[in-house]
This record gives structure tokens, sequence and C-alpha cells, in this order.
DNA sequence: GACTTAACCAAGCGCTCGCTTGGTTAAGGA
DNA sequence: TCCTTAACCAAGCGAGCGCTTGGTTAAGTC
């Protein structure tokens, strides 16, 4: 039986944590892998004992961005049954996610998947996990017949995650801006025409 | 009187949609000036010969995208009085310059001004000026009292802007999609709660 | 206490980046 | 026809990039 020998200390999520932050306000080309070191207080080379390459931490945080948005939106939801209430939590927990609560979320809908192609294909399938998740929502939602779901879905994310570029602290709350995006898509489908 | 001799083939615009196009399909940092030259078909340091340095090259694209976008929408719009029918119509425009068009808009939507922090300042600035052109038709609109406009505006902003990233050509066209936008922006201002 | 190995550090390699520089060509004015 | 100059080209500089490599340290095993 090999000797097994696990150090206590292992800075791979605080490597993590400093590559999601740059990545999310910065960009993943315009970081570089020194910057990220700098910030995990670790040389540079030493990121490459714990990752093949630069890719391979977008890839953990593209991973764990939607693992923290799907919790966030399933836990919100949870206790509610009304299809338009779902609606409403759910974008709340969506917005308040990605606008205060964590880096990796914000890594996964600013940072394009053609931005590493090695793995890009790895990053639509993750970013499609989550949407399948918001797909649901909406599926849900007693809506007119003839109604483009997947379209009405598009427009809903597209304006959701639009505010991660607008929204400045000390403005409308996320609770807020969700309220009323999910007003305004009950009130179309409750149109009379 | 001094001589001014100026030769015909001037390629300073090849060089620009040369780069708009690469800029629209690969971003900012992802494009080097070696692969712009290249696609523009000349030595890479003869772009310094037409810019100060890249992000000259960026910001003059910017310019080109707001005229276009704006022009285009302008002159869709122009004909119509009815606010719904102008909103829709601008929607329509909107779409169609940055899914089918031209580059350069697609520039506008895609790189953000952080990419380029010398500049930044410039291209919000025109990033508003053409915002503002938005906003004027988002405010014309017959809605309830008390509708936040602002944030209407940037939910329908976004909703469309969304669409640069899933949109494929040969799904739903520019003007469906424009259709289906402004169609539910109206039913929810024109709900029976 | 000897040994193994996870978890690092220090140094730097090869490459590509944005950009510069000095020279060349040809269009047009006098 | 001579000269100026707009519009390039050819070559390469210095810096920063992602990543590798060989050595070091200390936590845990027997």
């Amino acid at each position: 039986m090999p000797a097994t020998a696990t150090r206590a200390n292992n800075r791979i999520d605080l490597v993590l944590d400093a590559a999601a932050e740059l990545f999310a306000t910065k960009g993943f080309h315009e970081t570089s892998t020194r910057d990220i070191a700098a910030l995990a207080r670790i040389q540079p080379g030493s990121l490459y004992y714990h990752f093949a390459n630069k890719d391979g931490l977008l890839l953990a945080i593209y991973q764990e961005g939607v693992k923290r948005l799907s919790d966030a939106v399933e836990a919100e939801v949870a206790s509610l049954s009304d299809p338009w209430e779902r609606l409403e939590a759910a974008l709340r927990a969506h917005l308040e996610t990605i606008l205060n609560q964590t880096h990796y979320a914000r890594v996964l809908i600013r940072v394009l998947p053609d931005s590493a192609p090695a793995i890009a294909d790895k990053l639509v399938q993750l970013r499609r996990e989550y949407e399948g998740l918001m797909r649901s929502y909406v599926d849900a939602l007693p809506l007119p017949e003839g109604t483009d779901r997947s379209l009405l879905r598009l427009f809903i994310i597209g304006a959701a995650n639009h505010a991660q570029v607008w929204h400045k602290p000390g403005q409308r709350t996320p609770a807020e801006i969700a309220q009323e995006l999910a007003r305004m898509v009950r009130a179309s489908a409750t149109a009379t025409e």
C-alpha cells in the first residue's frame, strides 16, 4: 500500500477564486496566468501543478459556475408551486447570483465558449445544461396557444443577462429587476390583444 | 503651395473591413494585428501608417458601426408615425443590421469598451449615442403610468442583442424576431392586469 | 527516524504580441 | 522632367505570453 501524503493547505480553491474574479471582470484573453498567480499569491508555474493549462482553469470555473447558478435557482424555486411565481423566483436567484453572489457565474455569461476553441464544445454543453433548467420554468407557464416558447426563453435570458453590462450597485436591486421582468412577461401572456 | 499627391488606391477601407470582420467573429484581444494585415493582404507594419495603434482601429470601427446602425434604423422608421410600428421597425432594422448586414455593428455589441481601457470612455460615449436613439422610440410609446421606461429599454436591448449569440442563419428571420419581440412588449403594456 | 510524495518555488524557453524604423514605389503638381 | 509625398514594404525590437523543467519543502506513512 503506497503512502498517500496529503498536505492540508491546498491552494487550488484560492487559484480558482482568483481566476474567476479576473475572468469575470477583465475577460479570458485579457487575463494572463501571471495575473492569476499574483492574485492567488502563488508562483506562475505552480498553476500547472493543479491544471493542465489555462483552458483547464476556465473549464473548472464554468463547471462551478453552472453548479452555483443551478443550486441558487433551484433552492429559490423549491418551495413554490405557481409557475409564474417560480419563474420570478428563478429570475431573482439568477440575477442575484450573477450580480452579487459569485464571480463564477459571471464568467459563465461573460466569457464566450469560442474564447477557448479547444474546449468550446464542453463550454457550450455546460451552458446548455443550465439553459435546460431555465427552459423548464418557461415551458411550465400557462401561455396562449401557439406561443413561441423557445424565443420567449431567449428573450428572457438576454434581457436578464444584459443586466451584467449595465447594472451598477446601489441602483435597482436584483430582486426588483427580476420582479419587473417577470411582471412584463406575465402581462404579455395575459393581454387582451 | 505644396504638392499634394494623393494616390488612388488607398486600402484603408480594406483594412477596416478586415479588422471589423475579425473583431466581430473572434473578438478584440483574440485578433492580432498580423491576422488583420493578412486578411487585408497588407504588411503588418503598414497598418500603422493609417492608424496610430490597434485601439485606433477599434475606435474607427465603433464610429462606423454607430453610423450604420443609426442610418439603418432611421431609414426604416422614417415613413411610420404610429409609435408601436416605429418600435418594431427600429428593432427590425437593428436585428437585420447586426445579424445580416455588417460586421461593424456586430463589433459594437460584441466588443465591450473595457477591452481597450485607454479609449473606453470614447467607446462608452459612442454606445450611448446609439442607445439615445433607441431610447426615443421607447419614450414615445403610450405606456401605463409609472412604467419604468429605462428598465424596459434595457430589457429590449438585451433581448435583441442576445440574438447575436444564439441566432443561426436559416432559422427565424430578423424580421420575425423583431415582430415577436415588439408584439410581446406591446402586449405587456396593454394587459388587463 | 527513514522514506514517499503532494504541493509548491525559481528560473527561463520559445513564441507571439503590438509596434517601430528605414527604405521603396509611384502618383500627381510645378 | 524633376520633385514632393502618400502609400506602402521588409525587417526586427522589446515585452509579455503560456507553459516547462528541475529542484525544494514539509506533511503524512511505516
